[in-house]
DNA sequence: ACTATATTTAACAATTAAGTTAAATGTTAA
DNA sequence: TTAACATTTAACTTAATTGTTAAATATAGT
């Protein structure tokens, strides 16, 4: 959904805590919100945030909801942050 | 400061502006809130969060202030984001 | 069909953020 | 020192975000 969106996500240090733990592999939402000291529904609407910005995926297993990172959405704020310091700082040619 | 308050400040899309036009040099805040619909206080506001973020720098000049990028900050923000990918997606060789 | 488990959604309260207008501060020049 | 300009700060309003509890939805097992 752009840039915006994606920012807005990481603006929450509870979201990227998140992101942080989905490193290591695919969570269900319960192991996700068990790292937490809020409460369930709170983690919930936090992967609602995420899963619009689509940083993460998430996926059915029985009655359990795997969340899984997606970093490719990752790539428009690497280039926004470093057309920033390019524009500033870098030479043109390497 | 920190991620946090830099991702906070990243946040706005009228602060990612301001960013945007000092990427071609300093400027007044004056020149600065031209750009934009809201009044000055608007954006005076919006400046001193960037200050705090540290993603700006201000000095004065006469009866002027001046703001330039300050895109040093930007490093933390950028490893974050690697980080986040790499865990997922790259190898650690090359 | 009933119960238990996993998770989300709805409704609401509390906090934070962003905008406005008006007053305050700092600088320059008459 | 007064006036004019540039900008910030204060006080206030409104909108958005975060958290809570309670109800709703979905799945699995009995």
């Amino acid at each position: 959904m752009g840039l915006h969106t994606t920012l807005r996500a990481l603006a929450d240090p509870i979201r990227r805590e998140i992101l942080n733990l989905l490193k290591l592999g695919r969570l269900a939402a319960g192991d996700i919100s068990a790292h937490f000291a809020v409460t369930d529904a709170s983690i919930s609407r936090h992967l609602s945030v995420l899963k619009e910005a689509d940083l993460v995926r998430c996926t059915r297993d029985g009655k359990f909801l795997y969340y899984e990172l997606n970093t490719s959405i990752l790539e428009e704020t690497m280039l926004w942050l470093t057309d920033l310091r390019g524009g500033k700082n870098n030479d043109t040619q390497k």
